[in-house]
DNA sequence: CTCCCTGCAAAGAATTTGCATCTTC
DNA sequence: GAAGATGCAAATTCTTTGCAGGGAG
């Protein structure tokens, strides 16, 4: 369970484990996909009557900080962050016109790690490989309609 | 020059090009890295007596959608934008502690790219690839000071 | 028993929107 | 001249912070 391992990691520096990090590591690990701050709180906090949205962002912020959490951001977006389990080599693939991320497996990133490793000191734990670009369902409504594409939010 | 291109990209819509724009796009061309619609902002402003931070935003968010900008975000921040104009390779290395980001050059990646639009119907025309972990010097913090070592923002 | 954490509430930022007016095509 | 853009200012959202009380180690 990844809780135990949460304690493991805060303990090793001096943190404390408390039923809301708990609570909202294990909300995130249950949830699917990047989630923002908010979507996280709302789901956890009927769990944890009491529990306060400026919690969640101080625990999300040290998760991330404790590598048990990852952060990312695509598009026009807010902060978003995903439990660490399986790691998983994707790629994201996000649509400037809808907005729309795509995941696509590769499995060739792993090879780029060690050799990044060497040349740079970072010890590398997570990656994020974010491909932009148009979809196809947009890119053949532009054909469609010609020049009269108007570009809309959402 | 950056604006030429924009023009035709903008006029193939049925958008229009105005001075607010192309100094949009120019100073976030001229200036190196990623900058935020605030940086941009505060350098085009001058330029331009009544420039408007909203016109600063709703023309980075467009030409986002054009595909002449691109948009990133790294560890906890706002949102970036860069000029895209040479398409370099390079690698984002984000570090969890100190937040520091570091570029790593890498021409691997563009092997990638035809494979992914083919199973994906997308067409790719930017790519950011995000390596978190934690850099040298903060791990080097950490081995020394042992689990005193205090999480801290900034 | 000592700090670390959390809840609360208020402060700050960062973004977005409505609308009247000015421009580009 | 018509539809698109911009400037302004107000409204939203999203996040962060200061503090006093509660809780983990």
């Amino acid at each position: 369970m990844a809780v135990s391992q949460m304690a493991q990691s805060l303990r090793a520096r001096g943190l404390r484990v408390t039923a809301q990090r708990a609570l909202i590591l294990e909300t995130l690990a249950g949830m699917r996909g990047h989630r923002s701050a908010q979507e996280v709180f709302a789901l956890a906090a009927p769990q944890l009557p009491g529990l306060n949205l400026a919690t969640v962002y101080r625990t999300l912020e040290l998760l991330y900080q404790v590598g048990l959490v990852d952060v990312l951001t695509s598009g026009t977006e807010v902060q978003r962050y995903t439990f660490r389990d399986s790691h998983h080599h994707h790629a994201h693939l996000i649509c400037r016109r809808c907005g729309q991320m795509l995941e696509a497996d590769l499995g060739l990133i792993e090879r780029l790690r060690a050799e990044v490793e060497a040349q740079s000191g970072f010890v590398i734990d997570d990656h994020h490989l974010a491909l932009n670009g148009v979809c196809s369902d947009c890119s053949s409504l532009e054909v469609t309609s010609e020049s009269a594409v108007r570009i809309q939010k959402e």
